[in-house]
DNA sequence: ATCTTCGATCTGCGATCGCAGTAAGGGTCA
DNA sequence: TGACCCTTACTGCGATCGCAGATCGAAGAT
């Protein structure tokens, strides 16, 4: 009854509006601070996000919120919220469960994937080769995170790969904190092929394996970066 | 300034207001989760809940979406927020991911614990045991989530232990449903004691080890309740 | 008597305004 | 010239109002 279109249309509607404002700011944030469009230290206002988006606070306001709760934002001192910097400790703790989580999603999902699966994972390890030749890194850690977030998602358990998703949020402004490691974005991309490949075969214990080496790789030199960034994160100038 | 008191008042100021009201409305409800205070698919007003907590609207929905986004609600297609009600899938990725996350916070647990966690989990097991005795299932959940909740603390891993908290969210009120099995509560009772004695010897594989044998030994009883709390959700009268 | 239909009343979501607290800039006094 | 205070412009948080959509009950028509 609704489409007055009626007859002569075979096109779709047009999605008009998914999801709530304060979903889509959330999401925006959410693969910001993956793809490391923040850095450490940041401070984010409401107001002014609220502007920049061309919305009211409120729905900014509800998306802060709730990456504050998830540990991604922290309230500072001065009643500003900034992305949170990750102390050693911290990462440490996010690295420990990245590999326990992500263990288990690998092994799960070698074991139940189909073959649209293997298309996928194969288009997106094209994306990631892709973006690392390029030497973009923002390019680069979106694949990256993509890529990942599709082979977890093979394994079909949602609650795991939304807990997964909050432990890349909290780790993904420190990675991007100490990108211009060319060298590491060579081993890292040695790691994905072994990853690839243990996919391919079906083999879930070996794509756990391989998962771990890559969070185990990549860990030493994010680490190291750390306690840097916290003694001068507000040295530069505050942003573009 | 502000303490007109002053001179021989040496009693400590009262803590006035700790957090934001939206905090401790969130921190109400997810203790009320876990103890079971809701039943599945149960209906949560907003409007409701505030005026029965004497606030505006607006620190309740802040709450409410971030329980929402956390898994332990859900909308309905009539616009309503109700309790999550799980699936058997749903349960058994719950399960196996407690099983995850509670084992390694168990492991690494019975390797820090220092002399004052041993009382404190001494306390709050004779807590669970006295609550146990009386056949108060309330008193007993609530009981049973604060000493699994202080053995993780123990851990010292605050990130591990929130996300643990999210999975007792979701699983609380389907738990709770499933209470008058009289005789689950004498064999969780016995999984416990192995568990404190576990703790006390500060063995972090044999602690691990009771940890998951005790979610093994809930799981099947709650996971065959599952579908007939779907089924028959609405059946009843809606509320007191 | 049964079916249809319309209105009152819920729901969550967004916008707007006001409040308390902090930080920084400009003015004034010693 | 230097130190101090006060004003101003932010911040996050809460309250209040209005909107679209959905449910439910009662009145009217067949």
């Amino acid at each position: 009854m609704q489409n007055s279109l009626a007859a002569g249309e075979p096109a779709q509607m047009s999605p008009l509006q998914r999801d709530s404002l304060q979903q889509q700011i959330y999401e925006r944030l959410h693969a910001g601070l993956i793809a490391g469009a923040f850095r450490p230290g940041e401070v984010i206002s409401t107001r002014g996000l609220a502007t920049q988006l061309g919305v009211s606070a409120m729905p900014v306001r509800e998306a802060l919120t709730r990456l504050t709760a998830e540990g991604a934002l922290e309230l500072t001192p001065s009643r500003n919220l900034a992305v949170r910097i990750l102390s050693r400790a911290d990462f440490d703790e996010v690295t420990a469960i990245r590999t326990e989580l992500e263990g288990m999603a690998a092994a799960r999902a070698g074991a139940a994937r189909t073959a649209t699966d293997v298309t996928t994972i194969r288009a997106r390890h094209a994306d990631l080769a892709d973006a690392a030749e390029s030497g973009d890194i923002d390019r680069y850690l979106s694949a990256n995170a993509a890529f990942h977030a599709s082979i977890y998602a093979v394994a079909r358990w949602p609650l795991l790969l939304s807990m997964i998703q909050r432990l890349w949020l909290i780790a993904g402004p420190a990675i991007r904190a100490c990108l211009p490691d060319q060298t590491h974005l060579g081993r890292s991309m040695a790691c994905h092929d072994t990853i690839l490949a243990a996919f391919l075969t079906g083999d879930g214990a070996a794509l756990r394996a391989a998962i771990i080496a890559d969070i185990a790789t990549a860990a030493p030199d994010i680490r190291a970066s750390l306690t840097i960034g916290t003694t001068r994160s507000n040295d530069d100038e505050i942003q573009s």
